[in-house]
DNA sequence: ATGGTTGGTTACCAA
C-alpha cells in the first residue's frame, strides 16, 4: 500500500529559514509541502536550493513584505492557480494538483488585527469576509466528491482544546465565537473533514503555534492550534496518520512561531 | 491593564 504525505508550515520568511525548509524536507520527506508567510517576491524565493533537494516542482505566489504562499512537491504540480479573495491580490491562496494525487490548496487566512470588532477594525472584517469567500469558492468551483486537500494557517483555533485557555481567549482574535462560527460554516459548506482531529481526538490539547512574545514558549505553553489540514470525504477515510511537529518550534537558530503539520493518506 | 518578540524593510507595519 503506498501513501501520500502532505504537510503545511507557516515559515515566517522562506528566505530567512530556507535551511529549515530543507531540513524538514530531508527528515520528513513530504510529497507536498505547503508554505505560508513566505514574505518574498517570487523572483527572490531560493528555488535552486529546493530543487537541489529533489523537490523540483514549485508553485508560488509571493509579494514584498507580507503574506505569500507556496507549494513544494517531489512530482509535477498540474493546473497551478492563484486564487484571489475580497478583491485583493494579496497572495493568500494557491492551488495545484499533485500528479496521481489530490488537488492541494495552500491558504493563509488574514490574522485579523487585535480588536475583534469589524466596526472599529477593518482587518477583522477582512478576516471574516475572507473566510466567507472561501466558504463560497469551494462549492462554486469544485466538487466535494473529488480528492481535495485544503491546508494552511487559518489563524483560527476552533475547539476549546485548541487553545491554552478557552475562557481567557474568548475575546482574543483567533478564538472568538464569531470567527469559530465562520470557520464552522466554511467547513460545513464543502463537507470538509478535519484530518488532524480525526486522528488526534478533540479531547486532547493540541497546539501548532506559540507566540514569540514569551520568555520561554515551552514552559508557559500558551499555544493555539491555528494550522489545519482539511480533506474531502472520500479521502477522509484514507487518512492513516496526523502529526504536529512540536520540536520544530525549537529548531535552532531561529524557529518559526508555527510548527509544521502533516498527514499521511493511503493512495 | 500592559508588554512581551520577530521579520521585512528601512520608517514602522503586521503578526
Amino acid at each position: 500500500m503506498s501513501s501520500i504525505r502532505i504537510a503545511t508550515w507557516n515559515i515566517n520568511s522562506v528566505r530567512l529559514r530556507i535551511d529549515m525548509v530543507l531540513r524538514f524536507l530531508d527528515e520528513y520527506k513530504p510529497d507536498a509541502l505547503c508554505l505560508q508567510e513566505t514574505k518574498s517576491p517570487d523572483g527572490l524565493i531560493p528555488t535552486a536550493a529546493i530543487e537541489a533537494a529533489e523537490y523540483g516542482h514549485i508553485h508560488k505566489a509571493g509579494m514584498k513584505r507580507y503574506n505569500g504562499v507556496a507549494i513544494i512537491a517531489n512530482r509535477p504540480l498540474q493546473d497551478p492557480e492563484i486564487i484571489n479573495h475580497c478583491g485583493k491580490e494579496d497572495c493568500r491562496h494557491i492551488a495545484a494538483t499533485l500528479a496521481d494525487g489530490p488537488e492541494v490548496h495552500s491558504i493563509y487566512i488574514p490574522a485579523g488585527g487585535d480588536e475583534p470588532d469589524r466596526e472599529v477594525n477593518e482587518k477583522f472584517g477582512h478576516k471574516l469576509d475572507f473566510v466567507n469567500s472561501l466558504a463560497d469558492w469551494f462549492p462554486r468551483y469544485r466538487k466535494s466528491s473529488n480528492d481535495i486537500v485544503a491546508v494552511g494557517d487559518f489563524n483560527i483555533a476552533p475547539l476549546e482544546t485548541d487553545v491554552w485557555s478557552h475562557k481567557q481567549l474568548l475575546k482574543v482574535v483567533s478564538h472568538t465565537p464569531i470567527e469559530v462560527e465562520h470557520l464552522d460554516n466554511m467547513q460545513a459548506a464543502f463537507n470538509w473533514q478535519d484530518a488532524v482531529r480525526q486522528m488526534i481526538p478533540p479531547e486532547e490539547v493540541l497546539f501548532s503555534w506559540w507566540s514569540y512574545r514569551s520568555r520561554d514558549w515551552a514552559a508557559s505553553n500558551r499555544g493555539r492550534r491555528l494550522d489545519h489540514i482539511w480533506v474531502t470525504q472520500p479521502m477522509g477515510d484514507k487518512v492513516t496518520n496526523a502529526e504536529v511537529l512540536k520540536p520544530a518550534r525549537g529548531w535552532e537558530p531561529k524557529p518559526s512561531d508555527h510548527c509544521p503539520v502533516l498527514i499521511d493518506v493511503e493512495s
